[in-house]
DNA sequence: TCCATAATATGACATTTGTCATATTATTTT
DNA sequence: AAAATAATATGACAAATGTCATATTATGGA
């Protein structure tokens, strides 16, 4: 999926809070929600009304390591990161949730244990809200509601086991490869010379989702531009050569 | 969950086989099956006719990665190693699963794409197998059932997360001891001296799980064995001092 | 019991990646 | 526009882990 065209990035930062600056009922909502669309038409009614919408800006946190979790979630706008830290303070940045993305559809929500990782959103973003007891109802009144939320849950597993696979046998490059490759696919917008990011992202952000230092992203995203797979930086980052990105990434030798 | 008494593993090795031994219905169910007990007696009666069991052994495959993807699958008895391999040939196992666990709940059992990995028993194994239709039709006839597929999979997701997580930040030592403290809570038995692991698990196994080469996982299970953490190797692995390997596996230094 | 094979062990060395120090260049904010 | 901060860059060196070679010990099957 790499859109022709379509932005956002407000780039204003407002002042760091932990609530929402809104939340109200939904108005119009960007682009086609599979599991909103599954709805039957007086369900979906019902169910819009238990829904609320929430924004969130730079320095806010949908929520954190640790809080409760009393809300399923949906991006509707915007992208989030879903970030997890150790003990000692180390952080790693497991996903970077887009549009349409559900989070929070998981065992938490049910059985009231805490969050086990952060949701911070990345520049302007914005979220439906569900409560723990509406999610439930809409779960057990709609069983294709239901089915979708497997689909959805199992295609997430897939991908994380994936990058576990990732992350526990191939060198840094190439795990820095898979990442541009990823994104560029799952975010990216087509240009003259590339495939440009659709999220900003520095090189402590690639290292967090890669599982190296920030220096070392630095010193492998140099040499990635030196043989012109990608150019530019955090706010402008473009794709120059993915297919070759993705031969480095399944390769075995240096 | 650390049980007290209960083993099996069968010692026979049969000869190489890529199907089971036998496909019958299912007689005695050794443990509980959570999503087996919600369903109501008559959808439970339909349900089991739909069920198959099997029967695998040492050599054999349940299924390989790049097979279609035609079952859902319950573990009734022993244990099986989930298995990626990379393109050129290296391994990575993700998941051991016990009895009670669901495996291929997932996206790759609706839409026809192909295993994304490899499931194979760790000695005699026993199986569940309901046809990909049949699954179909018990989630959506069945919204409990259904919710208990969710609670599951976002369990194995928070759990995958969390693996990967732990892949990309923490030491090998480190890695090494979280598998270990992982596997003896939920399959260790108590002994007088430790903590027996329900699992044979060589240090190649070891290895493969926490992404690092089988010289290197000796190497450390030498100095985890040094320092009376860990005693035994393959066949009878004991845990020895629980408490000790979580403290280093969320220790900051060496 | 013996043999064949699998598993564990260990050393020497190469490679990869991390750490720390210090610049330089962008980007925000005032 | 200037100042402050964040991001990128680079070198020197240390530490962790991989690679390859070669033993030694354990285990399962004839």
């Amino acid at each position: 999926m790499i859109t022709t065209e379509s932005e956002r990035e407000a780039s204003s930062t407002p002042p760091n809070k932990s609530s929402p600056d809104v939340a109200t009922k939904p108005r119009h909502l960007d682009r086609p929600i599979p599991l909103l669309d599954i709805l039957g038409e007086q369900d979906r009614r019902k169910f819009l009304e238990d829904l609320t919408e929430a924004h969130y800006g730079r320095g806010q946190y949908i929520f954190r390591q640790g809080d409760p979790a009393d809300y399923f979630h949906i991006v509707t706008s915007g992208s989030v990161k879903c970030v997890k830290s150790s003990p000692e303070g180390k952080e790693c940045t497991l996903k970077v949730l887009m549009p349409g993305d559900l989070f929070c559809c998981e065992a938490a929500v049910f059985d009231g244990s805490p969050h086990p990782g952060t949701a911070q959103p990345m520049g302007e973003v914005s979220v439906l809200r569900l409560s723990k007891k509406a999610y439930f109802d809409m779960l057990r009144h709609n069983p294709d509601a239901a089915i979708e939320v497997i689909k959805y849950l199992g295609n997430r597993l897939n991908e994380v086991q994936e990058q576990a696979k990732i992350l526990a046998l191939d060198r840094a490059d190439q795990r820095l490869a898979s990442l541009l490759v990823n994104l560029a696919e799952r975010t990216g917008v087509k240009e003259t010379l590339g495939i440009r990011l659709g999220v900003r992202l520095t090189r402590q952000d690639m290292a967090n989702m890669v599982g190296v230092t920030t220096e070392t992203a630095i010193r492998i995203m140099a040499r990635f531009k030196k043989l012109r797979l990608v150019s530019g930086t955090a706010a402008r980052l473009v794709v120059r050569d993915l297919l070759r990105l993705k031969q480095l990434a399944a390769s075995k030798p240096a």
